[in-house]
DNA sequence: TCAATCCGTATC
DNA sequence: ATACGGATTGAC
């Protein structure tokens, strides 16, 4: 497929000019650049293929964005080299979006289409197209040719009827309208059927959908919905953790449209479904959706951005409400589904705090974490009535976060509102985000003028529990293995946070520990996260009218804890983005983090133009001996501020090659 | 006067 | 980045 370079090569007759995106990672070269297509690679070398060309001296790979009749080069224009594969893999829709998503966080376009596009597997390119047969092996006859029969997918509302605006959502998509929702699930409630449904509706009105979960164990529940609801062969999984001809073949299948729907981790948030009718994330506040290569894309953000480029339906699902979805229903771009309150009681299981006390978050830290009275005795009750219980603990190794020594409320920078954290071993507190030091901190709730490093994890918690109750069996789901469900039996099962597996018939009793830990990080998100972990968990439970119990380890005055026992987290959102409006915190606000060695990082922002009304906070050390300062804009200016943080760097690069700086918008570690 | 080297700049 | 070109400097 490659021209010998020589003298004889004819550019193609019609639109005899490609123009490509090259890849290299230097930020000033993010635009197009024209080449000749040969002759003899006129067929191939179509919108959306990888090519190889010369660029300046060396062979790059490159994307085709367009054929054109002519070029607005004024120099010679060079041949491309080589095309590396016929296939299409960028569609229109996936060049679109990625530009705008490379614009959105002042990255460069290359970078966003390595997310985009897996790497090409030859062989798998070469296979009779089909899609990847799920676990429950389909046989090749099942599956549907390219142009699959019209959809013949029922649409089902019934269990959207919980929700006084579910039906109408459903139809909505069924109907092909671009509808938007912010969906609180009922507790206990089975979200894989009902995003399953949603699907269904979408594919019956001829159109795709992109669904993409925090974790493989969710994917899996919504694969599994879909089987149901949809049928074999209607839908791809798509992962990271597929391996890469799994990856590249389930992609293929969507690229080549003989599947309609794609499921997966964020890995599948590009996924190029042809004629997209629904994009649909769960749980969008977990931060595995924040993909950690350049540019740092959020799920939520590539999918919602999909949906407005695309007018195309959007459903945010999950037990908890991000600052940023809460956004969205204010702002009025999407609606929110929520059940009647009436409903919400009848099915939430009855939630207690236990712990009123100062006493508890005293001696969380020691050796042996108590297990407080209540907490037990729900948890006997529970496993007597031979129902299972459920023991959510946090993980180890958070921030030494700050907080008063008195009414332990976090305590906050009195110049920036950035939060305080001990730096190792030395004596003063400091701010985070302006890097000044705590001097003559007083306590904005009790007036307290005393410091306290917060405390740290409990990690026996199941030796303990086993020694609690003795005879009963106790299971640990975690980081090394992760539980799916288990059965309606009594035992003690001790998570942490995303691994708690679901139980059938629910749990009998949940119990919610070592709350201060979570409470007390050093982040800006620490109240918003653990309610949402605790939601997550909370909603494994059977209703308070079945025995539902849950029992939270925290001082119930504190404002998710109210949020848990109320079941509310719609009140928590608003509350939480009206607090950071107040503050100037994302989403409520832009900012922007740049990282680097120190000299890197001042360069950087003398170059910068920034927006009228910017503001700079920092400099604070990040890891490796590197320097982070930040940039907060108003959300109108946020364009504008990701346009010059683009212009700064590549105005950097192009002139010297410096150390190399990190840019991140509104990075989830804002602390 | 020529060549080795240093910046600065463009990269189709 | 890397390759090229024009200016600069140094030796014959």
């Amino acid at each position: 497929m490659s021209t010998r370079a020589g003298h004889d090569r004819q550019p193609a007759d019609r639109l005899p000019v490609a123009r490509i995106c090259v890849d290299v990672p230097l930020p000033h070269l993010d635009r197009p650049f024209d080449y000749l297509v040969p002759a003899e690679l006129d067929d191939g070398v179509q919108p959306g293929t990888r090519v190889r060309v010369r660029f300046a001296g060396q062979l790059v790979a490159g994307w085709v964005l367009d054929r054109v009749a002519a070029s607005g080069h004024d120099g010679k224009l060079a041949f491309l080299d080589k095309l590396v594969s016929p296939e299409r893999v960028l569609s229109a829709e996936i060049a679109a979006l990625a530009r705008t998503v490379a614009d959105r966080y002042a990255g460069h376009l290359a970078d966003v289409l390595r997310l985009a596009v897996p790497p090409r597997h030859a062989r798998v390119e070469q296979e009779h197209s089909e899609p990847e047969p799920g676990p429950a092996a389909v046989p090749p006859a099942a599956v549907p040719p390219a142009a699959a029969p019209p959809d013949a997918v029922p649409t089902d509302a019934a269990g959207w009827a919980a929700y006084p605006s579910g039906p109408a959502f459903l139809r909505a998509v069924a109907d092909g309208r671009p509808a938007r929702a912010v969906w609180a699930p009922l507790p206990g409630e089975d979200w894989p059927a009902r995003y399953a449904e949603a699907i269904a509706a979408t594919v019956g009105a001829g159109r795709g959908a992109v669904a993409v979960l925090p974790d493989g164990r969710d994917v899996d529940r919504l694969d599994a919905a879909l089987r149901r609801v949809l049928g074999a062969g209607r839908h791809v999984v798509l992962t990271a953790a597929l391996g890469p001809a799994r990856r590249y073949r389930a992609f293929l299948a969507a690229r080549r449209g003989l599947v309609k729907v794609v499921v997966g981790t964020r890995a599948a948030m590009f996924a190029p479904v042809a004629d997209l009718g629904l994009v649909a994330i769960w749980d969008d506040g977990d931060d595995v959706h924040a993909e950690p290569r350049a540019p740092y894309p959020h799920a939520r953000e590539v999918l919602l951005t999909r949906a407005q480029l695309g007018g195309v339906a959007a459903l945010l699902g999950g037990f908890a409400r991000s600052g940023e979805a809460q956004q969205l229903v204010e702002t009025g771009w999407a609606r929110e589904i929520i059940a009647a309150r009436a409903t919400v009681r009848r099915r939430a299981p009855r939630v207690t705090p236990a712990g009123d006390d100062a006493q508890l978050a005293r001696d969380a830290g020691a050796a042996t974490a108590r297990l407080p009275s209540l907490a037990f005795a729900t948890a006997r009750t529970a496993l007597q009535a031979g129902m299972p219980v459920l023991v959510q603990v946090p993980r180890r190794g958070y921030l030494p976060a700050v907080s008063c020594a008195d009414c332990r409320t976090p305590a906050r920078c009195q110049h920036c509102a950035g939060p305080l954290a001990l730096p190792a071993a030395t004596a003063t507190a400091q701010c985070r985000w302006c890097g000044r030091p705590a001097a003559g901190y007083a306590c904005p709730h009790c007036h307290g003028r005393r410091l306290r490093a917060a405390v740290t994890g409990a990690r026996r918690t199941a030796e303990e529990l086993g020694r609690a109750f003795p005879g009963t069996t106790v299971r640990t789901s975690g980081r090394d293995e992760v539980l799916t469900s288990v059965p309606a039996e009594p035992a003690v099962v001790v998570a942490t946070p995303g691994a708690e597996p679901v139980a059938v018939g629910g749990y009998g009793a949940v119990l919610l520990l070592d709350t201060w830990a979570l409470l007390t990080r050093a982040d800006l998100r620490a109240a918003e996260e653990a309610l949402r972990r605790w939601l997550s968990a909370a909603a494994l439970g059977r209703p308070a009218a079945d025995g539902g119990q849950v029992v939270v380890v925290a001082d119930g005055g504190l404002a998710p804890v109210q949020a848990l026992l109320r079941w509310d987290p719609g009140w928590f959102a608003a509350r939480e983005l009206a607090d950071r409006r107040e503050l100037g915190f994302p989403p409520a606000a832009r900012m922007a983090s740049v990282t680097g060695p120190a000299e890197a990082v001042a360069e950087l922002l003398a170059a910068l133009r920034m927006p009228d009304g910017a503001e700079l906070l920092g400099p604070v050390p990040a890891a490796d001996g590197q320097e982070r300062m930040l940039v907060r804009v108003r959300r109108s200016q946020a364009a504008e501020l990701a346009r010059q943080l683009r212009v700064a760097a590549g105005t950097r690069t192009a002139r010297r090659a410096g150390q190399p700086v990190r840019i991140q918008i509104d990075p989830l570690d804002l602390l």
